[in-house]
DNA sequence: TTGTAAGCGTTATCAT
DNA sequence: ATGATAACGCTTACAA
């Protein structure tokens, strides 16, 4: 059914070595018989096996990505500036999620080996152990994103953005807007994310001379069920705080449908700013200010950084972190001139 | 660096075939021996290669996915479907994302055709009629999904949401809300799904006896700009419509947002029925009401299909088309006991 | 029940 | 400049 460099051997009345030469463009060949061969190989629909290839030559084209889920649209970005950079350098993605399945991330990884992947990009929260051993013994480059490296080896880095600069970003632009009572609404507690935003936080509070309150953090949950729960405990506070500086957008959004039913306006009575920038963050009304990370670039990166490691580029730091960029929209209630001033920045 | 079938027969004394069937649990084989080398590859961390295995079987266990882009949601979520299925089976998925440009999707195409994926399954809505040819010539199953088979090839069937059903049900809930006078903001124009679910509206007007009004059908453009534009000229009608339902639920977010910003209240003044159902669609404020597209679903199917057009099923249509699911919000405006009607149908 | 040998489609190392 | 030949890791007749 798939023609194969014999095939083409054939017809051409040569030797499959011939045609293999000719075919890779390979200086000790006849200029006449590499056109010729060529040419036929284009007529006769040839494409090369990529499997044979990779047997022989010990290296596959190919990243294995393990998510948690892509119907994550953080995850969806990243994945996406993965795949246009493996492209890019002529590599493949092969794509397995966990849904956060221990079970199913063994297989994954499994998977991966069986299938020889050049190197292994993980987007998924969870630091599995599994990548770490099973992996690690097979010498992959591992490339971890948005989670830790534990053991140090060489072969695995990370990469991820950079929580605690974005959590004071969110709040001085918070600061700036003459905001003296921010709230963090948090994550998941543990997390690790969590607690960089939130350091950050307090960082750019006393930075600014502003007394840090203890009771200015209010659980949350990650989700849009956390920031609506928020809300109440927020509300309760005295004095009141002004502003809120959320985990996540999608905490940002439940805090932001709380208001809108308690019709709180926001963001004259509370400014809120999130995290993340997921697509949707820009669609709310109002408009989400938020600290948007840099998903594609987090993607590409992985990928340049896991073909570093694979060409054996020894020099690379084990984790790389990529700075936010604050956007500014309507829920934190900027001014024309502010916003104007942040993007010139 | 990764161990082989030969080290495990070196390592147990056997020839590398009796290691072969030991792994592959052959009957033609003592179970003590079969036990024996299990054991020690396990013991030797042995991965059977995947690559080197596709080769001698002529099948790779691999199926390719082309999409134009993965960050969007929709999108998104049928590769999960794809992805979760096709591990159930034993299949790994090979993502190529397109990003809608002709040369990025023949060389996707190409390379599944070079890593000899045993099927390709299409979620991209330009019917590239690269597909079409080159990977017909190849004998590939190929699954379009919501996109048309236009060449009748066997070994190419389509899959794809009812566009006319899901129109004529979101037009039936706005009917049996009260609504008379109906617009439809249409998507790109030519798109074939467009179309269908402008006729599904138009059959329900007729079905109910309403009649008609060329001038309610307002274009668009299926982003949430198309929706923004659109309420401009949806409040200039006379008679004004009392309700609109949206190619897609991007657009409907669109209309939303203007119709916020004009003060004018949702779901009073104006009543709006999506398409999609988008994760976002639940969370924005009126949460929209819309038609579901069985996301997960067409992705399961997909793959069945694939793997029923590759194990030899000649029985299938070469189109199968679901049924999306009405899911009811506020931006409808139905009151608590139609939604309990509803969600009992 | 086990071993030997051939072959899948490549690339690469020999000769010639 | 080209052709044999081996090798990659595996499965599977065919022998034994």
């Amino acid at each position: 059914m798939n023609v194969s460099i014999k095939d083409i051997a054939q017809a051409a009345g040569v030797s499959h070595s011939t045609v293999s030469r000719a075919l890779a463009d390979n200086p000790l060949i006849s200029a006449a018989a590499r056109q010729r061969i060529q040419a036929l190989a284009g007529q006769m629909g040839y494409v090369p096996n990529a499997g044979a290839r990779g047997l022989v030559l010990g290296r596959t084209m190919t990243i294995g990505v393990v998510v948690t889920t892509i119907a994550d649209p953080f995850v969806a970005e990243v994945v996406q500036g993965i795949e246009s950079t493996a492209h890019a350098h002529g590599y493949s993605v092969i794509l397995t999620s966990s849904d956060n399945d221990p079970e199913r991330e063994a297989q994954s990884v499994e998977m991966l080996r069986a299938r020889r992947a050049d190197a292994v990009i993980v987007a998924s929260s969870r630091i599995g152990d599994l990548y770490q051993d099973d992996l690690q013994e097979t010498g992959v480059p591992v490339v971890l994103i948005n989670s830790h490296n534990d053991q140090g080896s060489a072969q695995v880095v990370s990469i991820s953005v950079d929580n605690r600069h974005g959590g004071t970003v969110a709040t001085q632009h918070l600061l700036r807007l003459g905001h003296r009572r921010i709230a963090y609404i948090a994550g998941l507690p543990g997390h690790s994310d969590d607690g960089l935003r939130c350091t950050g936080y307090q960082e750019a509070l006393r930075d600014a001379g502003v007394a840090f309150d203890e009771q200015f953090i209010i659980a949350g949950d990650g989700r849009a069920s956390g920031g609506e729960r928020a809300l109440a405990s927020l509300l309760a506070l005295r004095p009141r705080p002004t502003a809120a500086f959320c985990y996540n957008d999608m905490t940002a959004i439940g805090l932001l449908a709380a208001a809108q039913r308690a019709k709180l306006d926001i963001p004259r009575r509370l400014a809120v700013v999130g995290f993340d920038d997921i697509p949707f963050a820009a669609l709310l009304h109002p408009a989400l200010t938020t600290v948007a990370q840099p998903k594609h670039e987090l993607g590409r990166r992985a990928v340049e950084r896991a073909l570093a490691l694979l060409a054996g580029d020894g020099e690379q730091p084990d984790h790389l972190s990529l700075q936010g960029q604050l956007i500014v929209r309507e829920s934190s209630g900027a001014r024309a001139s502010e916003k104007v001033k942040r993007s010139a920045t």
